[in-house]
DNA sequence: TAGTTTTGCGCAAACGATTGCATACAAAGC
DNA sequence: GCTTTGTATGCAATCGTTTGCGCAAAACTA
């Protein structure tokens, strides 16, 4: 492993001072230079394999180029476009990303936060945020964070989300115009921004069009897990029989759904139909094929970088606090009109 | 944004020298400073919110504690888990992951080599390498790297990848055990090991079984994608129609398969019987059921990481140059035995 | 031609930490 | 009581860059 070369070694090779070749190097300050000598550097910098060295710029100039992402997991098939949608801003733009998983644990995400800070980094993109989040909030003096997918409600920090109050709100007028009157939802998470605002979108919408909600009609999910969906699922049915729709969170727990309908001898959308969110791959390919909402998760992830690179450079800038990517509808198999 | 509080601000406020702060903060330095000092520097850093600069530590030490992590796309399936891996294993160890995607193109490897390198990486994970990488090896000589999943054949770094040999002799057993005599094989790009590998695989063990391989009845997709897997069955069934099996180079290009199957009005696994290798999240959700080779994606990463790991430490310690993770089949509903 | 401005580059201090070496003082040996 | 040996801490160089300031020479100005 051979010693990288530094500046001063082209200094001493061409015969100028380190800050000459400095500023030869640097695209703005070159100007102040000779043309001949920045060409002469140059060429032989390139000659000599000449590799800045950002470790050092980052300590002089008290600015890394790198931004930290914060995620509950990586391997939960909603992230990786929104981090690919992140990169895809970040990386012309000069920024590394360092990438971490919190498990939705507020405890790692703290100390994520701080490693992150002790790592210098210009910035965070926060998309395991807590919608009670003390953590990134009291960071977000210190560093320009922006959140993406969820928020930290009342935080003042810029986020990206998705229209998850109209996505529900056309969900329920689908499974309304197609003649359901006991609808039901199975909630995400109750600590999460998407579980909260999904929930809230649902009983809202309910009330406008005049549906009555079932008590017991409403359970919410300990995690956004299959497991989880089917259990809530069988909570939701034990209570309400009767129920010829089911309106869930997200795609996982509608996958739950399937299983827990499935184990009760039922089937989706014969006897009760059945809606997701996100439109995860290969969703289309599982039967009945789940009617659910589109987001733009790689749209969430690129815009959030957006904005974060823009208070990066000027940390004054005004950006919006919340920006609403819209949703669509796709419609597949799993809904049908209620038998009676 | 209040300011970094620095060893400096430490030793200001305890009446000590920053050289004295700097070993009271350190484990193994502090042993050399009496105990009071220790104490007494510490608390007070605490008080303070002293948070060490990494960036001044990376400067001076030329270790940054960090690594870069290439793969080719993280939104495919595949490389989440893998990632998981490697970080299960890099963040308590005290590394911090930068994450790059090269969408398979050699030219930005390259780029991100340099960009990596720039940033004073300790060591690279590199999931994207090609078969034949030039820019690995090259790079190979000036810091440690580990391959994952993939490899560079013949360029002596430090490889983990699924055993795609096994795999591959035992689907082709399971073929032929259920009486398959036409078997096809729907391979990976040919510019990628495990595109190579796992064909050389099939050959081998069809001759090795003394089955015939028809002329048209392997050929290579362009890439991993569904698509790709569609184009290149229709090439193969328009070759050889009366194949009863295809086995897939892996499950994206085996449901492109099945689309191509289905766009011929037949139906598998009646027509014809398929396999896949991977394993991705849902694929036991689409009907038939994909039979497949489940790999240790996570297991992978982990211990490439832990390979990592030992190699940055000492760079001369000896480590396995290929380690093989075994694999393992999941027998679903796309094979049974032909018609006639 | 003398004074003034401009141009081109060197000097040296910083950024925040680590670390080999020097040094002061205390304890211990004889 | 004087050397010897630790023991605990300070000193200063260093890692590779950037950048404000200064200064000489060149280029104008009148």
């Amino acid at each position: 492993m051979k010693k990288n070369i530094t500046i001063r070694d082209v200094a001493r090779e061409t015969g100028v001072h380190v800050s000459t070749v400095s500023r030869a190097l640097s695209t703005e300050a070159s100007s102040s230079l000779s043309k001949k000598v920045v060409e002469q550097i140059r060429s032989k910098a390139m000659e000599m394999g000449y590799r800045p060295n950002r470790v050092a710029l980052g300590l002089r100039t008290k600015k890394t180029m790198s931004v930290g992402v914060i995620i509950p997991d990586i391997g939960n098939t909603i992230f990786p476009p929104i981090v690919r949608g992140v990169e895809s801003v970040l990386e012309p733009a000069g920024y590394a990303s360092i990438l971490v998983n919190t498990d939705s644990d507020p405890e790692k995400e703290k100390q994520f936060f701080q490693v992150l800070l002790e790592r210098g980094v210009d910035g965070i993109i926060d998309a395991a945020v807590t919608s009670n989040d003390p953590t990134a909030v009291s960071f977000s003096s210190e560093l320009p964070i922006v959140t993406a997918n969820r928020m930290a409600v009342g935080s003042g920090i810029p986020a990206v989300v998705n229209d998850d109050k109209g996505g529900i709100y056309s969900m329920v007028d689908l499974l309304v115009n197609a003649g359901h009157k006991k609808i039901g939802h199975l909630a995400g998470p109750s600590h999460l921004y998407t579980g909260i605002a999904r929930q809230e979108a649902f009983s809202s919408s309910m009330q406008e069009r005049g549906m009555e909600i079932q008590k017991g009609s409403i359970v919410s999910a300990d995690a956004y897990s299959e497991p989880a969906g089917k259990e809530a699922t069988n909570k939701i049915l034990d209570a309400c029989p009767n129920l010829t729709a089911i309106l869930c969170a997200n795609d996982r727990l509608a996958i739950g759904a399937l299983d827990a309908i499935h184990s009760r001898g039922l089937k989706c959308p014969e006897d009760v139909s059945l809606t997701g969110f996100n439109d995860i791959p290969l969703l289309d390919r599982i039967p009945p094929g789940l009617t659910t909402v589109k987001i733009l998760q790689f749209d969430v992830g690129r815009i959030a970088a957006e904005i974060l690179i823009k208070k990066m450079k000027e940390k004054s800038v005004p950006v919006p606090e919340t920006t609403i990517m819209p949703v669509s509808i796709i419609e597949r198999g799993s809904v049908q009109s209620p038998k009676e």
